[in-house]
DNA sequence: ATTATCTATAGATCTATAGATAATGC
DNA sequence: ATTATCTATAGATCTATAGATAATGC
């Protein structure tokens, strides 16, 4: 029925040399780039070797350099692929003045969640690493500073952003423990990795809104304390998925490069 | 006046090659870890190498291992030293049932916060490092736990942990993110290390608390929501250093092994 | 011819040990 | 004699490059 992806070994080079993978149908590139995020989550980036990557993916070391000029590479490029789908969320919803920055805050942080961690691999596990500050990396780090200014525009815009009007340290101060609690939420990921992704994911914006200081409101609407979430209450009836369906991590069977609607 | 802390060369063994450190008059050993401590946090564990740490301390590589057995020795030590003023803190904050619970929770974020960014190097990086699980390291991963199940028995004792008395996973939900929000302090800190800590570490435990979902009894009694800090207002009129004076990370002038009334 | 891979390896580490050495202490 | 350090180095990596090789494409 479908378009056979039945593999006879029609590929143009030379054949690999043991054939331990089983072969997963990606393409190297991406093959690369998964084995990079497991090992270096897993085992840190410092600690991982390019032949442990390379080999993981299947081809020897050397075959690496075909695909990327060197580790460094590998981590900007699984960096930027976690942050993009965020900071593309989070201009359409600067954008979205309809609804209540509230809620458009919430959402950020909700779907920012599931990136970091809602891939086979905890990608959020790389934001942690000290090697952050490397070279190859600005492209990435100014991604990241974008998107922390759109967290922190969306927190000016809710009812806490009034009260903090004039006092710009203490919204910045209150933005940085909020952006702080996402990009940590691995450490509270890693500590009961079992709990299924997309509840973990609304509990954790349900915190970051409740550090912002945003979960009176709907407390005074229904009574309910603490027992039950909160600004799931206040959200519009949204479908969970975010638009642009973002790739956890780039690892899923999905090819990398889909199609933005 | 004081003691003379003057130094002629009066150690004993064979002197140093490079006197390139200025002598800082502490013990070789604090040194190695001082050193470590300042490399580890600032460009990771696995890319600092043994040469580096006992360089940093003004000692060749292989003297080193005269003090410590390897690299992850000095980890573990300095981990340990990271969570055990905690633990010991949070032992008497158990036990001290006659303050209300949610300020003794307070209390124990606002001093591990100090903790992990007191010090002159921000040890709280070494949490978030993939090589936790490495085997030298089960003894600091169960004083952590331990550290854990303290703040959660703590919760427990709240008004939220009433209201979460039968929901098991949602009280060590929220416990996670209670103390991964202060373990990841660092990440919050690192994107301003100019603000002063003691706010910051005030501030780090006002958010916890709003986590924990426990400021609205404050802001009920006095109106003020956001602007000012809740928790602050209702803990006692406590000094505001912890007992025992947890030495932040070792690398103060104060001697390691300072006797504890 | 082009491509994807391989093998081989130079050069640069890095860790941990062996054994020498230069102080003080007795 | 004891101690703290040093120098030297074996053995094990690890990265990145050079150059060969085995496929397909034309």
């Amino acid at each position: 029925m479908s378009g056979g992806t039945d593999e006879g070994p029609r590929r143009v080079g030379r054949p690999r040399a043991d054939q331990l993978r089983p072969e997963s149908g990606r393409p190297p590139r991406e093959e690369l780039l998964c084995a990079a995020a497991e090992l270096f989550t897993l085992k840190g980036y410092a600690a991982t070797t390019t032949r442990a990557v390379a080999e993981r993916a299947g081809m020897r070391q050397a075959t690496m350099y075909h695909y990327f000029a060197g580790k460094e590479e590998l981590l900007a490029e699984l960096l930027e692929s976690t942050v993009a789908p965020s900071l593309a969320l989070s201009r359409r919803l600067l954008a979205d003045a309809a609804r209540p920055a509230a809620v458009r805050l919430w959402e950020l942080c909700r779907s920012d969640v599931l990136l970091l961690c809602g891939g086979p691999y905890h990608l959020g596990a790389l934001y942690l690493l000290p090697e952050l500050q490397g070279a190859r990396l600005g492209q990435f780090r100014r991604m990241r500073d974008e998107l922390r200014e759109a967290y922190r525009t969306l927190l000016r815009a809710t009812a806490v952003g009034d009260e903090l009007a004039g006092d710009k340290a203490g919204l910045s101060l209150r933005n940085d423990l909020v952006f702080g609690l996402i990009e940590g939420v691995m450490l509270v990921r890693r500590s009961d990795p079992g709990r299924p992704v997309a509840a973990f994911a609304e509990a954790a914006a349900d915190a970051a809104l409740r550090v912002a200081g945003l979960d009176r409101a709907d407390e005074r609407a229904d009574g309910q304390v603490g027992g039950r979430v909160s600004a799931r209450a206040v959200g519009p009836g949204r479908p969970p998925s975010p638009p642009g369906r973002p790739r956890p991590g780039g690892c899923d069977p999905t090819p990398a490069g889909a199609p933005r609607p």
